[in-house]
DNA sequence: TATTGTTATACTCTATAACTATA
DNA sequence: TATAGTTATAGAGTATAACAATA
C-alpha cells in the first residue's frame, strides 16, 4: 500500500504545484505541509504502535524534559501552541499515564505546574533517542549542507510568519 | 545536565529550538513542524471563519480541481494522504456541501469518481485565490532567493523521506 | 480471490466559550 | 477586575478492521 508509485504521486498537494515562478510562497507552503504530513504520518504511527503516545503529547512532554523545575500550564499551553483547555486534557492524559504530575507551587494558588515524573523522564528519553534514529533514517539521502540551508531559511520563514500574525504572540 | 552522548536529549523540541549543531535531522523536522502548525493554524482558522472549510477538505477540492475528469476515490486518497475509510466520510461532507458529485462509471461498477460541481469549482477558486494572498503576507519577509532554494531542498526532503518509507514496510 | 469503496468504532485533537477560584 | 486553569461542547481528523458489491 504504501508502495510508492514512482511514476504517478507527486504527492504535492493542494493547486499546482509544478508551475514555475508562480506564486512562490504558496508553492513553498504546499511543499511544506505535504512533506510535514509524510514525516508526521510515519512519526505518529511509529509512536502509538512503539511507545503509545501521541505527537502532541510528545511535544509537551520535551517541553518539560528541558525544564527540569516544571512549566506553568499556560506557558505549556504558548509553547505547544495548544490552547489553555486543551491543555488540561493533554495533561490528564500524561497524568493517567503517570508520565508527569501537577502540582500547585505556595504563593499563587491559581498556578498549576506539571512536571516529568521518573516515569516520565525515562520513557520520553527513550521515545526522544528513537525519534532521532527515525528522522536520521528518512532524511539519509539529503546532504549535510541542504539540511543546514534548510534549517537556516526556515527560521527565517518562521519569523517572518511570526511577525505577520496577529501582533504581539511570541513566548 | 550530563554531556553525555545518547543520553543527551536536548530536544528543543518542537516549538522552539534553539540549539546547537547536533542532531541535524531531527532539528530541521522540528523546526519544520513548528513552523508548519504556526501557518497551519493560521490557514486552517481563515478557511474556517471565512469558508467553512478544512484544510483536509481544502486538499481534497485541490486535488479535483486540477483534474476536470474527476478522480476515484482510492486515487484521491493517495493524494491526499488519507485512508479510504476517511476519504468516504471528507467526500459525504463535502457533497453534502454541494461543493462535489460522486459518480459511478459504467464499465466498473465498483468504481466512484468524485469531481467538482460548478459551485465546487467557483468556492475553491475563492479560497485558493486568497489562501495565495494569505501566504504571500505571512512570508513577506522571505527573499526571494531563500524561497526558491527552500522549494527546491524541500524536495530533497520529501524525495529521501519517501524513500525510505517505503523500504521499512517491504518486510 | 482480489479490488473498490463503505461502515463501524474508538480515540484524539481543535476551537470556543462559559465557568471557578484565586489574586 | 483580571488572571490561571477547568469544564463543557461540538465537530473533525485519524487509524484499524470488518464488510458488501463487483470483478
Amino acid at each position: 500500500m504504501a508502495q510508492a508509485d514512482n511514476e504517478t504521486i507527486d504527492l504535492e498537494i493542494i493547486v499546482q504545484d509544478t508551475q514555475e515562478g508562480k506564486k512562490p510562497e504558496l508553492r513553498l507552503w504546499l511543499r511544506m505541509l505535504s512533506t510535514t504530513k509524510l514525516i508526521s504520518q510515519e512519526i505518529r504511527r511509529r509512536l502509538r504502535t512503539e511507545f503509545g503516545a501521541t505527537l502532541p503529547q510528545f511535544d509537551l512532554l520535551a517541553q518539560l524534559y528541558r525544564e527540569k523545575d516544571g512549566l506553568r500550564l499556560g506557558e505549556l499551553s504558548k509553547r505547544t501552541m495548544v490552547t489553555n483547555g486543551n491543555v488540561t486534557g493533554l495533561v490528564e492524559r500524561l497524568e493517567g499515564d503517570g508520565l508527569i504530575v501537577r502540582e500547585t507551587p505556595h504563593g499563587d494558588r491559581r498556578v498549576t505546574v506539571a512536571k516529568l515524573t521518573r516515569k516520565g523522564e525515562d520513557s520520553f528519553s527513550a521515545m526522544a533517542k528513537a525519534h532521532e534514529g527515525w528522522l536520521r533514517d528518512m532524511m539519509a539521502d539529503v546532504e549535510p549542507a541542504a539540511i543546514k540551508v534548510l534549517l537556516d531559511d526556515m527560521s527565517l520563514v518562521k519569523a517572518s510568519v511570526s511577525n505577520h500574525l496577529s501582533e504581539g504572540e511570541s513566548a
